[in-house]
DNA sequence: GGCAGACCCTATAGTTGCTGTAGCTTCATG
DNA sequence: CATGAAGCTACAGCAACTATAGGGTCTGCC
């Protein structure tokens, strides 16, 4: 039986995260001690690494919520879990590309100004003035 | 003199988000009309602009207030704008790498799960279950 | 001058995914 | 049995908005 510090170590997770995934119906509620502490077993821990694995590769807490159903009943059909990833994956690419603009944009900025100058002729600032100097597109601004 | 709904429709924001930044400093207080509505010049919709401008640029409000204080103060040195500037490239470029891991893994997952399967052979899920399948490291969060 | 309807006002709550704090109780160890 | 680490609940806060409720105002047209 493990505490939910240990858990929380175990995991690489904070101790309120796991109870804040308790909480929103993502985690279980465990077993209890007499003095009301919470105390986990293996399966737990498992449901917990997949929940974080999942954080890491960027899913957000829907999709997982989605995915463990899954997981949970093997015998419904896979395809589901496939969209998720892939729309996972779509998402993440979105947003290389969209930050690789930025990156675009960011360094010219910064090579064109020395940072010798006065905020009076500054680059960066003139960029950010006009609009009109930008060579891309970046209007929607998202999870920058 | 513009409305609160034309400046937003010129600089493609949304009304809240104006009262939001007056609210947090970062537009003036506008005049009012007698009756007590909002009433802006040129010089905000100026100022509004930078701020969206900056804001697609992934600069967090913080770094856009230092901005607009420079701005505001032509004579000081620009080394603290480029400073800013250099700080969100680095920034993009660290969330471009970790964006480039989760795509080479979530390709991975998806191509090697056809779909047509069971959720209990599924190589999403066991992807997500079991992390030493993964080639890369992904371990801080953060804003994936 | 009056009316409709588009627009504006404030205040507050919700979003996502946690994280931090206060003030208390329980558990394990010596 | 005392101590200190770790647990408990409940609530506030973060970023940067967005949405809603319940009202008031402004403008153009008849």
């Amino acid at each position: 039986m493990l505490t939910i510090g240990t858990l929380a170590h175990r995991t690489g997770t904070k101790v309120q995260t796991i109870r804040y995934y308790e909480q929103i119906g993502l985690m279980p509620e465990p077993g209890r001690t007499e003095g009301g502490q919470r105390r986990y077993g293996e399966a737990e821990l498992d449901r917990l690494a997949f929940i974080r694995h999942a954080r890491q590769l960027g899913f957000p807490l829907d999709a997982i919520r989605e995915l463990l159903d899954l997981s949970d009943h093997p015998s419904r059909p896979c395809d589901e879990a496939n969209a998720i990833a892939l729309r996972q994956l779509k998402q993440v690419e979105r947003r290389i590309e969209r930050l690789e603009a930025l990156r675009t944009e960011l360094n010219r900025m910064v090579r064109e100004c020395d940072g010798g100058g006065c905020a009076e002729d500054c680059r960066v600032l003139e960029v950010l003035r006009d609009h009109s100097e930008c060579l891309t597109e970046h209007e929607d601004i998202g999870a920058a």
